[in-house]
RNA sequence: GGGUGACUAGCGCAACGGCAGCGCAUCGGACUCUUAAUCCGCUGGUUCUGGGUUCGAAUCCCAGGUCACCCA
């Protein structure tokens, strides 16, 4: 450091993004590119992972091997090193012995080693060529030949301790949640699959799926406030959609017979980790269909995203697993309540007499105006929670 | 929308009316089998914001902000 250098060492994160530039300038010096970024990889960290996976612990063998990935943890022992590289299939440990980078290097950078235990930071990228080895503590590792720095990182990752924890900053910064939380890059793809099955299973079916219009004069389908945008040219008022019902209404109107839409939707309402402004929606229309044809393929639909996405029709979930094997038990909301609180509210004449029984079960129904709002009473407070396993249950009404 | 709680160094936390501290990270140094590496050293603060009480406030009171959890 020169001695016009402020005092202050860096701690935050302005000081950590300007050490990390002077870095930057300081392997422009030494002739290396912070940001070569093209790279050919032979593998990636599973295909080595699964390929070496028999080699003996302090074996190393003869062969040339290309990876890149971001740098996630860095141990440096003086004249050795450990690094450990992620790439998006998984993660593989560098092994660096500063005589052979060094040895091998010393035409482009007579310093190799110390430029890269000295200049590197974690959330860098780097790629490596090297042989494959098995640390005497049973470590598959790349023992590293060649370096070259792929993208030289500004900013620091969260804490390798506690980690990224902070829930907002989770969703909201959700690609660093993905380097550092491995499961939510699994939980990105389950998604992909299924919606990819959904689409898959439905044009099978022979349904075409149509993308409707997102700006509308008026936001219908649905009982929700919208958001509210504004057009130049026409001097209008537009709502976001809050629902695509409508307009694949109309599909069916004018001819088409078996029509869906997998889309966002926006509802101007509550925001929380549960419930997003923006969410997707799939519905699905048919002409010339009934309920129960809807039943069948909504059935249909979830097993194959199941397929898909889990391979298995035993889905775990929050701690319980969840059969999905057809068929399901199709049961109308009168019989669900009647079985949970042995109250048939078709039977009684008057909303009186389906309160008093509903009470009498412990059931509140306060606000209750008619006998079906008493029976949905019963329903939320006696059923639903019941309703986890065997799979689903038909409401039919 | 209502209730409860939290907010202190980059991150995780302590101090609870009397000198604002610890661990990790950052920065400097040592180290050829580590994987939360280890060891030595240095730096880093608008205690969320504003007002009030007090000789004295991170701490108590009021208002606001942000976030979390529960309820609607």
């Amino acid at each position: 450091m020169s001695a016009d250098q402020p005092s202050s060492s860096g701690s935050t994160l302005a000081e950590v993004r300007a050490a990390r530039l002077q870095k930057v300038e300081q392997l422009k010096a030494a002739g290396l590119n912070p940001y070569a970024y093209r790279w050919q990889s032979s593998h990636t960290a599973q295909a080595l992972q699964t390929e070496f996976q028999d080699l003996a612990k302090g074996e190393e063998v003869e062969v040339d091997v290309a990876i890149a990935g971001r740098i996630l943890a860095r141990r440096v022992f003086g004249k050795l090193a450990f690094f450990n590289l992620q790439d998006e299939t998984g993660t593989i440990q560098l092994y660096l012995d500063k005589a052979r980078i060094q040895g091998e290097m010393a035409q482009q950078d007579d310093q190799a080693f110390s430029h890269l235990t000295q200049l590197t930071d974690v959330g860098d990228f780097l790629g490596v060529r090297g042989s494959l080895k098995r640390t005497d503590k049973g470590e598959l590792s790349v023992y590293v030949r060649t370096y070259t720095l792929l993208t030289k990182a500004l900013l620091p990752l969260p804490d390798k301790w506690h980690g990224l924890t902070d829930i907002a900053k989770r969703y909201r910064q959700r690609y660093v949640d993905l380097i550092v939380n491995p499961t939510v890059r699994e939980t990105f793809r389950r998604r992909a699959k299924i919606t990819a099955s959904l689409r898959r299973y439905l044009d099978e079916q022979g349904f075409i799926e149509i993308e409707t219009p997102v700006l509308n004069a008026e936001a219908g389908g649905a009982e929700a406030r919208p958001f509210i945008t504004y057009h130049n040219t026409l001097e209008l008022d537009l709502y976001l959609r809050i629902a695509t019902e409508l307009h694949l209404k109309r599909l069916i109107v004018g001819g088409f017979e078996k029509v869906f839409e997998l889309g966002r939707v926006f509802r101007n309402e509550g925001i929380s980790t549960r419930h997003n402004p923006e969410f997707t929606t799939l519905e699905i229309y048919q002409a010339y269909a009934d309920y129960g044809d809807m039943m069948t393929l909504t059935e249909a639909l979830v097993i194959a995203a199941a397929q898909s996405s889990v391979g298995s029709l035993q889905v775990p979930y929050q701690g319980q697993t969840i059969d999905l094997t057809p068929p399901w038990r199709r049961v109308t909301m009168q019989a669900a309540v009647a079985e949970q609180t042995g109250i048939d509210f078709t039977a009684l004449p008057t909303v009186a007499a389906a309160k008093s029984a509903a009470v009498e079960a412990g059931i509140t129904v306060e606000n209750c105006q008619t006998v079906g709002q008493v029976m949905n009473e019963a329903f939320e407070q006696r059923v639903e929670a019941t309703l986890i396993h065997p799979p689903l249950c038909w409401i039919i009404r």
